[in-house]
DNA sequence: AAACATAGGTGTACTATACAACTATTGCTA
DNA sequence: TAGCAATAGTTGTATAGTACACCTATGTTT
């Protein structure tokens, strides 16, 4: 049998569920329930600005229904709002509210927080080299894979 | 703002998450329909041998009754049973059918076909350095952590 | 023996997930 | 340009995973 613990993928769904289960706890901690799928949609919001549901299912590598649910449940906690595309009626566009808004300055800090306690006693080098093999890991299972758009090769 | 993407974080998360998937739907395609909560309890049976509800709580990072209830379900699938422990009739040790020994023969090959296709163009030393670091981060995590037991000092 | 700790299970509730099927648009092409 | 195909998003429905609060049974400590 392989190895499996000398394989970063191991690590990988370890850390990940530990990342998001500590980030869950550590906002629930705050006066703002905000969940690790909210946080994931937030990021893209805060650094991209507006966004379609098509372009939230891409990054987050969600169903579309599961993205629709999502940000029902954040319009509903008013984090963010649709309005029409006016180029698209079809297309309606996520985007921040004020409190949205404001929740970057409560949530990053903590997140950071988080970082700086995992990352304690590893060399910079190190991290860029982690940074870069699990982005690389990314792109090749997601390349030749189905999108939720068909427009891949735009 | 933090540049979130130059940091693992991001990663883990993103890959973690299709990791998630892909072996669910890859699992799911063979006639085994095992969820990759049910790979992870399995992967630890077929290393480890058999396991108190405790133990695989701990390894997994899940709370005991999420455990109870994935257990509660691979005893259905008959992929494992319980015993009591002689020494401790509190507890009850979880141990691998027949059939759970059988799925190692079809699941891995399926997941090192995974961990082949992601490893594409990455070097052994990125590979070895990215493991490790992404333990590391792991332990610091769960260093000074509450537990599922209290035992920790032990 | 009493108090405490640990192993595990139940009741309940909620979140995330996604398939199938649907409507409303837009784009393409014959 | 008329009609068909593709796209954006939603709803119905079903399922898995998660965990809090609380419970019982057993073992440990003082």
């Amino acid at each position: 049998m392989f190895d499996y613990e000398k394989i970063p993928f191991h690590w990988v769904n370890r850390l990940g569920f530990l990342v998001r289960k500590e980030l869950t706890s550590a906002f629930r901690a705050t006066e703002y329930a905000i969940s690790a799928e909210e946080w994931a949609i937030l990021l893209v919001l805060w650094r991209k600005g507006p966004q379609s549901h098509s372009a939230l299912a891409d990054v987050t590598i969600k169903d579309r229904t599961t993205v629709t649910r999502l940000i029902d449940g954040m319009v509903r906690k008013e984090m963010v709002n649709r309005a029409e595309d006016s180029t698209d009626r079809r297309r309606s566009v996520v985007a921040l509210t004020e409190y949205g808004h404001s929740l970057q300055g409560a949530l990053v800090p903590i997140a950071q927080g988080l970082i700086t306690r995992a990352s304690a006693g590893i060399s910079p080098e190190d991290l860029a080299v982690t940074q870069r093999t699990l982005q690389k890991m990314t792109e090749n299972i997601l390349e030749a894979q189905p999108r939720n758009t068909k427009d891949i090769g735009k």
